[in-house]
DNA sequence: ATTTCTCAATACGCTACCGTATGGTTGTAG
DNA sequence: CTACAACCATACGGTAGCGTATTGAGAAAT
């Protein structure tokens, strides 16, 4: 909820706060890739000197950090929250996961998992997440009924293939089609 | 099998040719991305300025061409001719499948996923082995007796599990525990 | 009305890397 | 022995981006 003034007629001032560089970087991040946010095109997108960069952050480095953790926290009300809010049985819970988690976007994400290869620090907070969301199906297996063992490997199963595969390997276009497969995803793999 | 000659006793000269330099490309792709594949980094990893690197290519760019090509061309005596060698039938070849994807390295293969995220010369590589591998074990499924669209779908969890889950959403270490969990996607995934 | 606070422009020095030009060294062929 | 080909070193000019220092200008507080 940064201050912002907009503008009005002519030359009203634009004053940027802490959140708009985040916001633009996380676009370019979503966009080109970590590689591609840095602090000169980016005040270049912003139509603005990188003396007003420095002024909000330490330095580049600073920014990155603040992208993963605006990621992180938008992630912490995301896809488990809402199947939560839902309800029902696990077996529901764990349909409503996979259609969830097919209808997303997932570039940030993406470009997060791309970053994480070869730098450390993104590579754990990426690992947190993964693992928080491995955990929460893996129960849901667990509640259907199956042994802890086999219940992580189905749900591996559905986190490599909807949340990593269908992304790393490029989506395909159809949803339906996407969505018809989930469905069949979630019948082979409660099957017993 | 380019020529090269060997440090023997005192000042022997070692001749480099375009080979050396796509083989430590390859080492630094899978070690630290794309974008750290550059030439003069490279230059001093191999003890030598960048006129040789000069000698051998146009530019970075062709460098970088090379290093998917030599890519591809090392894929193509890869996994799949592996399994069709050790023959048997289609549920045979699957298991075989399952267990030669988890013995992998896949380094460079995972930077190459993340820089043809960026990159759309790397992504039409990527694209076409991708589909090959897909669609080789999709007919696998058809032998063993599933319906088309539902062999795609059991392919995609078999290709995304194995060969883009574990890789980009980093391995677990134990190469046992992988194995058994191969065994039980494959018992999971062929159970009518 | 001043002062203070926020934010931005400008200018600077520095490093990393790109690609070119040119000349040197060495092995090999005639 | 000479000449050429293959390979490498050196030196150069150019661009992109980092981070700092200083100044400026509008908004808010006093």
């Amino acid at each position: 909820m940064s201050i912002r003034y907009r503008m009005v007629k002519k030359k009203e001032v634009i004053k940027l706060g802490r959140k708009d560089w985040i916001d633009k970087g996380l676009m370019v991040l979503a966009e080109s890739g970590v590689e591609a946010v840095r602090v000169e095109p980016l005040a270049k997108l912003m139509n603005v000197t990188k003396g007003s960069f420095y002024w909000h952050f330490k330095n580049r480095g600073e920014l990155l950090e603040a992208l993963l953790q605006e990621w992180v926290n938008r992630d912490t009300d995301g896809i488990i929250e809402q199947v939560e809010e839902k309800g029902g049985n696990a077996k529901t819970k764990l349909l409503n996961l996979l259609e969830l988690a097919v209808r997303d976007d997932g570039k940030v994400e993406n470009a997060i998992r791309a970053w994480a290869i070869n730098d450390s620090k993104a590579a754990i907070i990426l690992a947190r997440i993964d693992e928080r969301r491995l955990n929460y199906t893996r129960d849901l297996f667990v509640q259907i009924g199956f042994k802890p063992f086999e219940a992580m490997v189905r749900a591996r199963m559905v986190y490599y293939t909807l949340v990593v595969g269908e992304f790393t390997v490029g989506a395909r276009p159809n949803l339906d089609e996407r969505l018809a497969e989930a469905r069949l995803q979630y019948a082979i793999l409660t099957r017993r």
